[in-house]
DNA sequence: ACTTTATGTAAGTCACAACTTACCGTAAGC
DNA sequence: GCTTACGGTAAGTTGTGACTTACATAAAGT
């Protein structure tokens, strides 16, 4: 389960709002950073940074184009959380549906 | 789009690594408090701290059971952050499919 | 009734991460 | 060649959040 970590990783980018704002930013398309660093509140720099971290965690790819860098959704990335969230899904509907049949025989015991 | 509130505040909760061990720890069945901090590394208030911030973000759900508060995953919690993947997901394969048509076609065009 | 067990809350400490400014490359345009 | 956009890196500051210990509460056991 060594996956974990990778997961970790992207969890932890997510975290951040200003990096789900510019995730969210580029569901359009590949952007470069001063269009995004432009409608943010923060130096650009800091929108480096952010940048540095999602790419780092998988969520985004990098293509340099002439002058500057498109910055895009990385789908591999994204459908990993899925996965992992998925599995988390179905274990927690499981333990659901069980603790919910045990309380109904306590229920049912109980009334004997 | 209020909804993205209680999305954040999923994802951040998620964020902490003690949290997503406890998350886990939680997938086979409820659990009281005491069980979830014997094996964890950190004092057990600390623990508390972690399920409350969880509980908040409506992760997780509590029982009351005579002493003891049994924790467990709440499933609608879950659901949602699967909901927001999979919106954030489909838009990052659509930009990525235009991206790599554009991409072909501008190679196209060079060739030309 | 008293003790023990299980848990939440308060207050304070400390490390880290999200900023800032300053600086350094590198590709375009004149 | 110089200047101007574009963008990453370095170093320093600071707010926040993840801990700790100490205390409070409430149900169970004896």
């Amino acid at each position: 389960m060594t996956y974990t970590d990778a997961i970790s990783a992207s969890i932890m980018a997510l975290a951040d709002p200003t990096r789900r704002a510019l995730i969210d930013r580029l569901r359009g398309g590949p952007l470069p950073v001063c269009d995004l660093a432009c409608d943010l509140p923060i130096s650009r720099p800091a929108v480096s940074q952010h940048l540095r971290v999602l790419s780092d965690a998988g969520l985004l790819m990098v293509t340099p184009q002439g002058n500057r860098r498109l910055y895009s959704i990385a789908p591999d990335g994204i459908s990993q959380l899925r996965l992992y969230l998925d599995t988390l899904w179905d274990d927690a509907l499981a333990a659901f549906v069980a603790a919910a049949k045990q309380q109904a025989k306590r229920e049912k015991d109980a009334r004997k």
